[in-house]
DNA sequence: ACCTGAACACCGTTCAAGT
DNA sequence: ACCTGAACACCGTTCAAGT
């Protein structure tokens, strides 16, 4: 039915391969480099084609939100957990783990997830399944409120990290730069590399489950104090 | 000296005054509409002009990260706090609390910092001032690492909600329109407004303060244990 | 129905010119 | 030294026109 005569791009477009295109720019060449006149470009279509399977550029990143939950769906679907109500902390930080796991291909998608706080469907959706993860590992309603928003962006995966975004720089040799300005911070580093080197010594996967495991480890507290 | 005649603009430009005038549109208009050149029309100038005081407009975003944490600096000396020899958490609890008082002034500051977690020197030192006080608190530099990691934006005041960023929609609604693709949420709103009206039934403020203690607890048990 | 070309109203920024 | 005008290389988006 499909194939007779290509109609300029090559097969028709669709929201799904406008979406795709995106994902693979912003994984690729960085969320700067997606603009509408580049996903267009990738797809060998005029800017002004997008729009009759888009909206705007707004929804396309919406559709990006869209992608990377249905990943994380599909990892947490595929995950052989614990029952919560045998052992919820196991089965949440295998959860959160899991999606984590589908955000380093995308490092773009907390940015994005950032901007789009309104209400986006996948993102409720997710978080309803974390909720329900809880109730069944017997927190009441409130206790689940309000673990939701201790956990925060840490539920899907991510932390807001004030130092050192994307791995470029080393800290340490930024804050070496401001010496005298962050003594703590110089001492602390050296403390660390105690005579050997220190490279890469921020282990961002150990301090994320750090983190992580401070929050549900409290959270337990609270539930079988309950 | 000054005021012979006036030099075009109002008493001619400088660094300061365009990032104080840079902070008011963010405050008054959002960060949005702080272009090169709605900032220039603020000073009653050429957005030309603006370059003999700044780099370019990522200078002018590091002005603004500058700007907030002058002002949460200045709110955390002003605290009479306890020593943190004798009570970091209620030392450390305080300096956050002040520190997020300063940002609900300027809701768009989240979004600046997200986006420069290169390193910045002003909020490097405030990061020095939160772990001198862990140490004098009786942590280790190790665990003072860890807690850095662990509180992350939190330290700052902030954390990332994934749901409506700055109040405007009411999550009531919006989980209402998604009925049953989110059981639990729906569930979990009407056992929070059981019977009554449940008008703004997220305290965003008490929310952020239970998050806070929970990592707070966790770090002291972590600390008198070792 | 789907795609296009030209155009509009914006951006940040460069450069040569003014005083 | 500081400010300006015109211009450049981008954006997202609208609109009328093509097939």
């Amino acid at each position: 039915m499909a194939g007779k005569r290509a109609p300029g791009p090559q097969g028709g477009l669709s929201r799904e391969r406008v979406l795709r295109s995106a994902v693979a720019i912003a994984d690729e060449r960085g969320l700067a480099a997606l603009t509408m006149r580049s996903l267009a470009e990738t797809l060998g279509v005029e800017a002004m084609s997008l729009y009759h399977h888009v909206a705007n550029k707004e929804a396309v990143l919406d559709g990006l939100v869209e992608v990377v939950m249905a990943e994380i769906e599909a990892a947490v679907g595929g995950l052989v957990a614990p029952e919560p109500e045998d052992d919820w902390k196991t089965a949440m930080r295998m959860r959160v783990l899991a999606a984590r796991e589908v955000l380093v291909g995308h490092p773009w998608a907390p940015r994005v997830f950032e901007t789009r706080t309104g209400t986006s469907l996948p993102v409720a959706r997710y978080f309803d399944g974390v909720l329900g993860l809880m109730r069944r590992g017997g927190f009441s309603y409130e206790l689940g409120h309000r673990a939701l928003h201790a956990l925060g962006s840490r539920a899907l995966g991510f932390s807001q990290e004030l130092f050192e975004p994307d791995g470029v720089e080393a800290p340490e040799e930024a804050v070496a730069a401001m010496a005298e300005q962050v003594p703590h911070l110089v001492a602390m580093i050296a403390d660390a590399s105690h005579g050997g080197a220190l490279l890469g010594w921020c282990d961002y996967q150990a301090e994320f489950e750090f983190g992580l495991d401070l929050i549900l480890d409290g959270l337990e507290r609270l539930r079988s104090e309950a």
